[in-house]
DNA sequence: ATTAATTATCGAAACGATTCGACGATTAAT
DNA sequence: ATTAATCGTCGAATCGTTTCGATAATTAAT
């Protein structure tokens, strides 16, 4: 294998000082157009490209900003990447995926590693990290942390008014019973207790109250939504609410083989807006995670933090709730 | 912001030379215990971490190996992308992943900041980026371009055997009059030609022939295949292979809109197996990916290839065929 | 007891870029 | 016509490690 070429080398071919070299390529002072032409020949005859080690020990600068995932085959999480790599890339930067497998100490790692140096930036989306540990393991370099309520964490949805948006969409189509199926497994999935907070509230400012015993606690499995529409219709509900579209295809699966048709005798709601919702049948209404602002919020913060002052207020953005064919109006 | 501490710092702090702190840390020479603890002390109160940047320029390596992906949605790449994190770290390297979000342009931009010395090695996993242009762009790093069924590719998927066990399956149901919803847009996709020709060859060695009305082309999307359940029944076939699960969901819920029952009335098998097919009703048989293999073999190529004479030959990992509720025996 | 091998340490030379100060050579301003 | 500003270039210092002799101190072998 040939040795690369050094910018040394370059210099010398086409008959300059390295630095001379250095600055045609980052403009920083002007060179005569005879060096610049002379410099290119050599840069094209050598096939020469700088050392990104050389640059980065002395410009401290590697242009990419590293993500701390736990995985990114949730839906939600995926399409929040693909808009995260657009935005960065219009700034200039590239997104480096860290991907832990949901494995705590892999996580640790993939943070340490960026905070080594690999990247100038780290946006922690990893739900059992927190961020005070994230911040500690960074301690050289900006980090922030995804989707926490915490007023240090750029960004978090709105949870509370997508619920409550679609609780008036349930309620204006006449439903007062109304089965939940939250989802208690994962601790930072928000359709746990956040969910069940705003939909009482809504029913509270209807003048009743929500019903505990139409509260199933599932976790988010098509199994367990299959037995959450057996639990909640032998309750008499005329419409539930999934946590996720996975336990919501599990509860339309149970109406099917039970011949309980929906949305005629019972309405379903899911939550994420995934592919499953578009595939089952009939189509689940659901509720849309706002991935592109999320994205675009969360880098706003981190490069404010990376750039200057770090003056930022932390946003709440709200959810879509995305109409389909699984509820229908009553009496 | 306090300076961060060098080597030297840490050197001077516990009185020995620059040079006795690093074998301390990589133990390429051996060190007294005294010595040892004086700088390990000396680290701890300084918080030394050594720059990445500057190991990086002495040792040229990073330890991280670069996959350029277009999207990580799809659920048989993210299966994919969990394993091959795994497998990875278990060697010792990072995985970072470069995701072009389907952008040519990205593509290359990705690939050639991996290859500018960011990781030890490149894996493309961009449907369209040749082995050849991925072998340019990274001319000083070792790539393996993965899933090709070129000789070149560690792996590629046999989907020749996955589409005859399928048949074979189908055949055994009593099935003789099959569609087929073959995937047309996407030109790395399996399931367009590639698989008409394992049925077809599969048909011809029953004595019979594959009937090229019953092949409808189809894009993979749901409403596509809503469309190919139309246009397929009404040609009075018994069963039908969707090229993708998406596509035969579609198929599931026109059966149920037409009332069609499946399997009773119609059989239908998937591809993929994605959350998709578990998700529908009835549940979908679908032909599984093998994606921990997938990722072992194409790690195993780039490894070869990194570490010495790179002599390995192309794999062919079989499919598995994942039973569920959407077929049944006729007659 | 002398030589040979091993161990622990040091100092200095890399690695390959960037960037600052200096210095002629032009060009502009007075 | 003299001084001042600008331009293009060079040389050298620098970034923070690793690693290769060299050397002194210790242990093993004869």
């Amino acid at each position: 294998m040939v040795k690369k070429a050094t910018i040394k080398d370059v210099a010398v071919r086409a008959g300059v000082a390295p630095s001379t070299v250095s600055y045609a390529f980052n403009g920083k002072r002007s060179i005569s157009d005879q060096a610049r032409k002379k410099i290119m020949e050599a840069v094209k005859l050598l096939d020469y490209r700088p050392s990104y080690a050389a640059q980065l020990m002395k410009t401290s600068k590697t242009m990419s900003i590293g993500v701390a995932i736990d995985q990114c085959s949730n839906p939600a999480t995926s399409r929040f990447m693909e808009s995260m790599g657009q935005i960065m890339r219009r700034s200039g930067y590239h997104m480096i995926l860290g991907v832990s497998g949901g494995d705590k100490n892999e996580g640790v790692s993939i943070v340490r590693h960026f905070a080594s140096g690999v990247v100038d930036g780290v946006i922690n989306m990893l739900p059992d990290m927190s961020l005070l540990e994230a911040k500690q393991l960074c301690r050289d370099i900006p980090v922030v942390t995804y989707g926490r309520p915490s007023a240090e964490s750029p960004v978090s949805i709105d949870y509370r008014s997508g619920i409550l948006e679609m609780m008036e969409y349930l309620w204006c189509l006449g439903h007062r019973r109304i089965g939940f199926v939250a989802i208690r497994n994962r601790n930072t999935y928000p359709t746990g207790d956040p969910c069940i907070f705003a939909a009482k509230a809504f029913l509270q400012s209807k003048g009743g109250d929500i019903d505990e015993d139409l509260i199933f606690n599932g976790d988010g499995t098509f199994e367990s939504g299959q037995l959450a529409g057996y639990e909640l219709t032998g309750k008499k509900v005329t419409a539930i609410f999934s946590g996720n579209d996975m336990s919501g295809a599990g509860i339309l699966a149970w109406a099917h083989t039970n011949g309980v048709q929906v949305p005629d005798d019972l309405s379903v709601v899911g939550f994420d807006d995934s592919p499953i919702a578009s595939a089952v049948f009939p189509t689940l209404t659901s509720v849309q995670l706002p991935s592109r602002e999320l994205a675009q919020y969360t880098f706003e913060g981190l490069k404010n933090k990376m750039e200057g002052p770090d003056n930022w207020q932390h946003q709440k953005v709200p959810t879509m709730l995305i109409l389909r064919n699984s509820c229908k109006q009553i009496n």
